[in-house]
DNA sequence: TTGCATCTTGACCATTTGGTCAAATATCTC
DNA sequence: GAGATATTTGACCAAATGGTCAAGATGCAA
């Protein structure tokens, strides 16, 4: 349950993380298949790569991940993309073809990770449970990727022109299915009458701000989510905020069920 | 109560809006002066500007507002800012020295209205009816300003290249009192113990999300703020959250007490 | 109307930058 | 090790763009 993948091994833990609670897989697939044109074959298994393309690749999203997160699309440069990543312009764009190629790849490098903690949501579980470890897993991604969220928040703010189609179907489609089970929640009495689409939003909206505003927050507190101790402070405030909020009690009394 | 000031009218009106629940409008006059260049002398009342120079100045910024929100700093072009505004590049240039130096304008001129908000939480007032008031105010900025919005969220998300000295000071002093209000209703035992600088950002969180991704809340839902039975819904659901957080009861039952 | 200051513009310039290409250079296969 | 294939790079190009400038147009005060 604890999240320790690094950006550099992104690729191949990626579809481990999918599998964990198994139930999405299909509709994250999907996902990655639709509209980004990057890695047409060879998507998840780097099937038909050689290793120096793997490696080499593997180092431009690296790099490329960091410069548009930075400086937005715009601002970025392939150049400098190059430079972090090691190699001269020109052989980057032996490997993706244009600048748009390769914000394409690296959108779709980052959606599939960002978007699974929601699909880890139980209609089974216990609601402040499922709730709770929910917006600590956006947190912890806000924590651990914070380049990944101002990358998406950068995307969508500027009229998602790249990832648009995946929000309309995809992302759409999980959204309602999860409102749903807190619907399901809501009409078993569980928790308070709340639209659950608002409360999915609020939930992103707290967890992320902490990621994309997080020059803000460090200038208002000293201190930001990379030092573990704000982290944790973080999480209690969101979580106790959220989930007291939908009439939910939290801390969990311990396991006083029988 | 109601927010009526069009984007238009912007600059004459503001100084009306600070003065309302006249406390802190030091610390706002100061905000303007620190840092940014744009408009030294002639700053709030147009003193010793033209007609002309005062008419196309406001035109600059308001097509410049747009541009900056819709595409980033970099992403802008000062010859679509000048079209825009319905005149040259050239004269545009002649209006301000620098793409830097319109840029910086446009975001002295909304801090001030995008910051006012938070100077009107009372000491005196009642907790609940304070922070509801907080919240539907913000959410209203959302939905009038979405451009304002986002223009912010783009700048912090660089790392608030211009704005940094004034986040460090200014709001951070603003953050610091408002905070120290909260926490005196907390220790009157008036809402439960939460660390209200982790509610203040939780606010500005979930009110500016639905300006800054209202494209993807768009793709979602179908409808954004501009709606105003959505807008509706939007205060509804973020303030009931956020004060049952708290613990306080929402709705307010009517004025019971004697 | 005249003369001065303000305003406006097109032509122009320098830089940045995404992208191409042909010529190396390295890597792999036999 | 020869030859084919894959990789790498510097030189180069065209377009976009921020900014300058001199000259012309307009507004304004007397």
């Amino acid at each position: 349950m604890t999240f320790q993948w690094t950006l550099k091994s992104f690729k191949n833990q990626r579809s481990d993380i999918v599998k964990e609670k198994g139930s999405q897989v299909v509709g994250c697939k999907i996902i990655l298949m639709t509209g980004l044109g990057g890695r047409t074959q060879a998507s998840s298994k780097s099937g038909g790569m050689s290793r120096i393309q793997e490696k080499n690749r593997n180092l431009i999203l690296d790099a490329a991940l960091g410069e548009f997160s930075k400086k937005g699309f715009s601002g970025a440069t392939v150049e400098r993309i190059a430079a972090e990543a090691g190699m001269s312009k020109s052989n980057l764009l032996y490997y993706f073809t244009s600048k748009e190629a390769i914000y394409n790849a690296t959108l779709a490098h980052i959606l599939e990770v960002w978007l699974a903690p929601l699909k880890t949501l139980d209609p089974q579980g216990d609601p402040a449970k499922e709730l709770a470890g929910y917006i600590r897993q956006k947190i912890e991604m806000s924590a651990k990727f914070p380049e990944a969220s101002r990358l998406f928040a950068n995307e969508v703010m500027q009229g998602a022109p790249q990832i648009l189609p995946i929000l309309q179907t995809d992302l759409k489609r999980l959204v309602e299915e999860k409102a749903g089970v807190i619907d399901d929640w809501i009409n078993a009495g569980k928790l308070r009458r709340i639209d659950p689409v608002h409360l999915i939003f609020t939930i992103w909206a707290t967890t992320q701000h902490y990621a994309d505003f997080s020059v803000q927050i460090r200038a208002l507190t000293g201190r930001d989510l990379s030092d573990p101790e704000f982290l944790k402070q973080t999480e209690d405030s969101v979580t106790s905020l959220i989930l007291n909020g939908v009439g939910l009690n939290w801390p969990l009394e311990d396991e006083e069920q029988g």
